[in-house]
DNA sequence: ATTATCTATAGATCTATAGATAATGC
DNA sequence: ATTATCTATAGATCTATAGATAATGC
């Protein structure tokens, strides 16, 4: 039954990782202690060994993707150094994205659920948009340097926007056109 | 016990009306139907007589909201029709309309949810979509006309991503920043 | 000896249903 | 007689805790 301290770490890991994938797809309310530590292949009695409550693992998951994320986020602008902006916003607004809320954005999947949790997660989350906007202001065209956390905001917010809309609405023509939209809007932007 | 079928149409009429607002305020999943009818002043036996199911009234409260909201607009519009997207715009990014989610955005409270539930409720959410669409475009200014609906399609993202983001964050500062930003640059467009 | 994980359970809450009650409306 | 609402409950699920178990690490 007990294992090492370095599988113990990697267990506790991997619950953090199947979290921050289980909330994503269902919701803070929609997934419970035990279901999520059965996703990591644990049952649910070890969990109040890890974390203080199911609130405390919320604000650990959304950390894990907020880190995930901006990872990826360096890897596009890698990838298309000649328009990084254009990277990201083609890779936010896809809908690869769309269709995979588990590994995409947390703000789109767990914003209004954040809203209602606790200070911890709702910090968590701020930091987040935080390095979010640092990372795209860094990125938008030089011209008016004053404007860039400006352009930052507005883009970051009609992204999250686009997304969150594009998922909740049944029309796929409709979901399309949200996407498609904003994805022009930005790129007109530069 | 019983009511007069007059008093039972107004009592059905309280429930989706709670609900309207109760969902908003805590999810779909955060509020049970016990406290739906409760919240009503009735009990929830009678809840199943009136409702399909839990997210029949999802949908019918999605719709009550929505065209509660169109209303809302509309008085807008006549309150300010020298300048009509200004007073949508101010209204919806306004610190109250953060503060309130319970009488606000069905979209900025519910997307995510709604993204997970049955056809039924995200066919309630898309009609909502499409007429809030339809009104930003004609308020757009008519310099470009084909343009029009690709500018409502923009606004209406980066206002309910604005919004949602508000929301979530846990820095007073940050949050208006977020709000004050896209109300600008909405107000830059026309 | 320590401790990571397990089984088992408390106590609350959830959606949904069954059947009783009592006032309306024919 | 019909029916809107009530009480009561089934059966599942939720968060959290207690104590047992068995492998690690001193």
């Amino acid at each position: 039954m007990k294992v090492s301290r370095e599988q113990a770490a990697q267990n506790r890991e991997r619950v953090v990782q199947t979290a921050a994938t289980l909330f994503r797809e269902r919701g803070y309310s929609g997934i419970g202690v035990a279901d999520l530590m059965k996703g990591a292949g644990l049952t649910h009695g070890g969990f109040y060994g890890n974390f203080g409550s199911k609130e405390a693992l919320m604000a650990e998951a959304v950390t894990y993707a907020l880190d995930k994320a901006l990872l990826k986020w360096d890897k596009l602008v890698r990838t298309q150094p000649d328009d990084p902006l254009e990277a990201i916003t083609a890779a936010y607004l896809s809908t690869a994205h769309r269709d995979h809320p588990g590994q995409g954005c947390v703000m789109a999947a767990l914003a209004p659920d954040v809203a209602r949790l606790a200070p911890a997660v709702r910090s968590a989350m701020t930091d987040g948009v935080r390095q979010q906007l640092d990372k795209l202001a860094a990125l938008m065209p030089p011209e008016s340097a004053d404007d860039k956390r400006q352009a930052a905001l507005v883009t970051y917010a009609s992204m999250v926007g686009a997304l969150v809309l594009a998922r909740a609405v049944n029309d796929e023509a409709l979901s399309e056109e949200l996407l498609g939209a904003v994805h022009a809007a930005l790129t007109g932007m530069a």
